[in-house]
DNA sequence: TACGCAAAGTTGTCTGACAAGCAGATCAAT
DNA sequence: ATTGATCTGCTTGTCAGACAACTTTGCGTA
């Protein structure tokens, strides 16, 4: 059955517009700070109504590019970091393609985490780690659905590096591809045995954090990634291993 | 000087809409590719004009969550990874702390990214880092402005890896804090070796990559994230040092 | 010079109208 | 029975106007 294609449909006009603001301050026109041009100003500039500008701002503040003030007007936003970031194109199709290319990154930044978690953990984290494990140990008995205490999971070890930019990016992309889990935990996957490899290689993640060693915690977090990406059906030969090593561990203390 | 934090202004209307109907969406009241309510309920659910509902609609068009078409209603996006992603929360201030994380993320996904270009990369991909290259040792020799030479060459980098997600997300991040890159290529930076320090590191990475060493490249980036950190004050004592190790490079190919 | 007030300007919200497109039902032709 | 055409009702997209809430500017007074 061939992919079929959603009809492209005309642009609106606040998207355009929209558009075409951002690209301003991407291109440096208008520089962090500045004011834009009042609503009525590019109105009349680009021949739309008032709404059609008001909804293009709209779209810009979400993003985070612009930032208004009642009475004031709508300026570039000064602070680096608040735009907001897509993993893919909005023409993108849903395909394995792309899906396999954010693996892959999710590879990288996940493996990571787990490293910087075996070394910055407290007991706190490792208790939240502990209660999400127990969680999926119990689906694993009961055959139950455990994509909810996979998620958590991942989030605890994220959190267990205190950095909030990787949990909010491990939380994210979790979330987004909350439906990757679906073959591990229902009831086929049970079956065939995926749900309790996955739990295997939780608890080898887990352990590994727990005992502090980020190198066995970096092998094991790619192990799973790598495992979990087959599980998917997605080809992982042409990632990068992260290497393992022989390790100085006094040295991350 | 302390940090003078913005004012807090009050939620406008679509924010409060908008904000509440992601929530719908992401603890998964309204599934992928359901229909929303029409404009019309919306409007009189939330007790707001339809004017309102419209612009938080145009928000969540703009964070991803919701595609419209004009006659048939709004959607919720039914395609993973539509959704846009923010690296800091809307209050948070722009400070050094901040930026550190989002600057470790940067670290980590870099140097996995220059790995992966050393094993990918193709004659095109080495010349467009050389051009890069070669404007940056220009920007150097006449005390020049190599901002946007250094930018591109690190999306040359992405590029090579030949993974579209990891092109988006360094673009995303380099352009967020191209200021970063100011205090090394302006007039102090030079004066201070700064920028003929950062070119070294540039030219070590590209030789690594060249060369197809996946370890000397991560190596080499490593050390150039490490350093670019350390020229804009941001302490890395903590950050993963990505081990190097003896490496059987064939088993790349 | 500093403060208070008014006026002008700007964003936020509401309302109403019409255009453009979609979904579903119905009917006719094959 | 299936397909194509047409119609109706509904929904989103855009426009215009009005008013509320807030900000900025300019002027007068102490």
């Amino acid at each position: 059955m061939p992919q079929i294609a959603r009809l492209a449909r005309p642009s609106q006009l606040s998207e355009t517009v929209s558009k075409t603001i951002e690209q301003w301050i991407v291109d440096g026109v208008m520089a962090p700070g500045v004011k834009l041009p009042t609503e009525k100003t590019l109105s009349a500039e680009f021949g739309v109504s008032r709404a059609v500008v008001r909804e293009a701002i709209s779209r810009l503040k979400a993003e985070g590019y612009v930032a208004s003030r009642q009475g004031a007007g709508a300026f570039v936003e000064a602070r680096p970091g608040q735009a907001s970031f897509r993993l893919t194109e909005a023409a993108d199709p849903a395909d394995a393609e792309t899906t396999a290319h954010i693996f892959e990154l999710r590879y990288i930044v996940e493996t990571a985490a787990a490293a910087l978690a075996a070394s910055r953990r407290s007991d706190a984290d490792l208790a939240r780690m502990r209660e999400a494990l127990l969680r999926m140990r119990t689906a694993v008995a009961d055959g139950a659905d455990g994509t909810q205490a996979d998620d958590d999971f991942h989030v605890a070890i994220a959190t267990a590096t205190g950095n909030p930019a990787l949990v909010r990016f491990i939380r994210f992309v979790g979330h987004q591809f909350f439906a990757s889990r679906l073959p591990t935990w229902n009831a086929e996957g049970h079956a065939a045995g995926r749900a309790e490899a996955a739990q295997a290689e939780h608890e080898r993640l887990f352990e590994a954090i727990a005992a502090g060693g980020a190198v066995a915690a970096r092998e094991a977090a790619r192990n799973h990634m790598v495992e979990a990406a087959r599980r998917l059906g997605i080809h992982t030969d042409h990632w990068d291993p992260a290497p393992v090593a022989p390790w100085d561990e006094e040295a991350l203390s």
